[in-house]
Parts: C-alpha cells; structure tokens; sequence
DNA sequence: CAGATAACGATCAATGTCAATCAGAAATTT
DNA sequence: AAATTTCTGATTGACATTGATCGTTATCTG
C-alpha cells in the first residue's frame, strides 16, 4: 500500500537521516521508480528533501515523524494503558488529558465510543482527535506552543489552569519519561504538571510494569513521592503475551 | 447487521490503525465491494479516511477536513490577500493572527519565508502551521474549541487575551464573513474579535474587492465602525486576470 | 577535458483496485 | 402471506499504481 509506504520510507529517513535510493527501495520492498515517485511525493509535501542519489529528511519534518515515532513505540502496551484510564470514565466528568503519546491513546478510544465528557488539556494532539465529537466539550489550555510534543506551556498555561476545575487527571506516563527513558522534562512542564495535580479532584497515573526508567529517572523520585501524597494509586496493566511479545526491545 | 459490521470495521481499523480492503473483508466476513459501500459511509461520517488498497482511522478528521473545503474557494484572492499582509511585517513584532482561511495563507507565507517573529493566535491550524520554525515564537491562546475553524473561544479566551499585547492585528475577512456570505458570527467569536482590537496597537484589515458580501451582512455595519474607529485602513489587492478568472462562481 | 558510470525522467506493459451496474437474498412492511 | 425496500455479492469497464526499459543528463574520475 502506498501510504505506508510513504510513511516507512518518512520513518526510516528520520532514523538515518539521509539514504540512497537503493538503500531505501531494499528497506521498503520495492523498486527503484516507485521509491522515486513516493520521494517526488513526499517532497511535494515538504517532508524529504531529494538530493542526487537519494534523499534527506527536511528539518521542519523532524520533529512531525519524532512524534510519530514515538507514538508508535510501545504502541500495543499504550493502548492497553489508555482502554484502562477510559474505564474509569464516566458521563458528565471533567476531566484533564496531559500531552503525551500515551494519553493520546485515551482520547483515541474516547473518540471511538464517545460518551458526555467535559475535556481539558494542554496538547493539541489531544484535541483534534476529540475535535467534532457529540456531547465531548474539549477546552484547550493557552500558552507558548512547545513543538515537540504539541502542548502549551509557561506562565499563561499555568495561570489559565489555575482557573479551572476537573475531577480526573491523566498524567501520561510520557511526562515522567517513555521512550527509552532519554526524556528530560524541563522548567516549565515541570511546573505545570504540578498545577495540574492541585486542579484535580483525583489524580490518576498510571504505570506499566515494563516502564521501570522511572527508577532511572532523577526527576521520577521526587514525583512520585508528589504523586503518593496526592493519594495516587499505582496500577498494572497486563499486556497479552503476544503483545509483550511483539514489542520486545522496545522496553530499552 | 450491517450497524454491526460498520462498527467492527472501525474497532477493527482502530486496533490497525490501517489495512487493506482484503484484510478488512477476511476480518469481517464480507466481499469486498461490501467493505467499499461500508468504508464509503463511514467516511461520509468522518470515522476513517479511505485510500488507496485500504483505510486509515481518521485521526484528526475534524481539523483538516473542515478546513480543506472552504481552503480552496477563493485561494488566489486568499493568497494575495497573505502575501499583502506578510509585507507588512517586520523582524522582532508581535502579532496576532485570528482563525480563518485567509489569515493561514498568512502563516503559510510566514513559513515559506521565516522571520523572526512573536505570534500569538487562536487557530490551532495557523499554530499547526507555525510549529518549528526558527525564530518564530507561538502562542497559543485557550479556551473552548470550536471545531468549525479549529479556534479556541470564550471567556477564557477572552481573559488570556485580556493579558496579552501585540503590535499588529491581523483579523482575517472570514471572520466578518467569507465562503459564501453564509457565515454567522456567534456571539463568543464577536466578543473575542472586539477584545483583539482593544489589544492591538494597529489593526489591519484586508478586504478583498470581490467580498462584497459584507454590504449583505447586517453585522458587518457596526464591524465596520468599530474598525474605522479604531484607525482601520481597509486596502484592496488586485487579483491576476487568470487568477481571477480561474476563480469565477466562487464569488458567489 | 573527456570518458565512464550512475541517476534521472519518461514511456509502456501488467497487475491490482475502484466504481457502477445487475441479479439475488433477506428483512420489513402491508 | 405477498410485496416492496434494502442489503449483499458478482461482474465489467475504467483507472491508478507498480515495475521494467530506454534515452538523456548529471556527476565522478583519470
């Protein structure tokens, strides 16, 4: 298929940076004109730039396909941890979904069996998946856009969050740090986060038995024991055998 | 029967993210002209985006989709009207850019050619547009989403922008009115747009020769005052003989 | 500067997919 | 119970996509 065809090819620039035309056609499985078209495409779009021989990612597509990559890491125990946080809905809430591509997974399933909710967040991401849907009321969180994850931050964010009321928060694990435990929150995000739990009736984080980079982490020590005085519960999911299977390194 | 398939295709794609006519067919025991007519309504519903060989959830469906249409009528005059206005800039302002079509060629052009720049806007497509560009600071203001032109709205918007300062304005004609002079402002989007011109220090407004719709607005009279009162120069750009012409009933 | 090599673009045949029409089956209505 | 409506499945022609080939152009090297 094309499409992903596009986006392998997308992903696959992202890791390398740059490649030759034959070194791309042999790690998508096809042909040399057919790898052209799709870089003509994809340049089309702004995403590669084509160079003699081969091609380059285009910087302003960096940080789209990290995002996309990161989304699709541990993508199977996400979906297992955003099924998990939808349980605990129920119609009429008011509820907080942080940024983070775990979260993501939360509004992903709420978009897909919709019930009454009111919806804050502070992720862009978040709230064009719960764009048009009936009964979901999505406010957004202003403030200075961070590219990398698609969220607003600083003071406004903090001040416009100080105004606000929910009674559930889901602080995605990503915000303690996923994706092979490289994630280093900074000043900002820091803060706000903590804004957050004190907005919130109820904080729930949730935190997969695999993602144990949290004992790594600096930052993690400190947030949790925030977290356990916020009254948090740490929970389990429990991912299929094939599913763990499946992901394998990913745990990294 | 056929509720119940159209709901297992998109638990199915769903779980997929993406697959195959094929796959979908074996998946939910049915032929695949079938699965065509299913996945036809449910993109007429905006669930999945249908390609090549196969579909995809719709991820952001709202966003884009909506923005899409109205995008394309008009867009050489759009395109005019955001190439005037991005003369108008210089390194080191801030300005704010409203939610409308023709305000995002704005930032189309801003992209294509960065300068440094503080931006603060409303529309989460012009924030879209203006992730990742070197020297370009966003913000984004809050508030409750509108998914009709991917903006944000309200008290909460209002009261952030209460907060703000910024050298120029730019309020894009659609707000008075574009895309057919069917366009009813609300009552959030006036109260926002008044705000806006209480914080800028020079406001512009482009109105395009052929908008003339505003004369058929009843809102555009007091819009208009407002505007000429606050300094308001309104300019006319001057469409290419075949830009124009390829254009023709668009005016409508 | 010139030859050689590799890549690019275009064209063509082949495969696969899309859309529309038609016949049959199932469900609902009368 | 009969008829109408709706839905499903198959077929056909049109279209898009893919892969191979060829002529041209650009790049590299001696």
């Amino acid at each position: 298929m094309k499409d992903d065809r596009l986006s392998a090819i997308r992903h696959y620039l992202f890791e390398k940076t740059s490649a030759s035309i034959h070194e791309i056609a042999e790690a998508v499985g096809a042909s040399l004109p057919t790898v052209r078209r799709d870089l003509l495409t994809l340049e089309t779009e702004g995403a590669v730039r084509r160079t003699h021989g081969g091609a380059r990612i285009a910087d302003s597509a960096g940080i789209e396909a990290a995002f996309e990559v990161r989304e699709q890491t541990c993508i199977a125990a996400k979906r297992a941890i955003g099924l998990a946080a939808y349980t605990d809905l129920s119609p009429d809430m008011s509820v907080f979904l942080d940024a983070g591509t775990t979260v993501l997974q939360v509004a992903r399933r709420i978009r897909m069996n919709p019930l009454p909710l009111s919806v804050f967040t502070n992720c862009l991401a978040v709230a064009q998946v719960l764009t048009d849907i009936r009964d979901v009321s999505v406010t957004l969180l202003g403030g200075r856009l961070r590219s990398r994850n698609a969220s607003v931050l600083g003071a406004l964010a903090e001040r416009m969050l100080e105004q606000l009321w929910f009674d559930q928060l889901f602080l995605g694990a990503s915000t303690i740090g996923d994706d092979g435990c490289t994630y280093t929150m900074d000043e900002d995000e820091a803060r706000l986060n903590e804004t957050m739990i004190t907005r919130a009736a109820r904080q729930v984080t949730r935190l997969d038995e695999r993602l144990d980079l949290i004992t790594d982490d600096s930052l993690a020590a400190p947030w949790l024991d925030k977290l356990a005085q916020a009254g948090c519960q740490t929970r389990t999911v429990s991912l299929d055998p094939e599913e763990a299977a499946e992901q394998g390194e990913d745990a990294a």
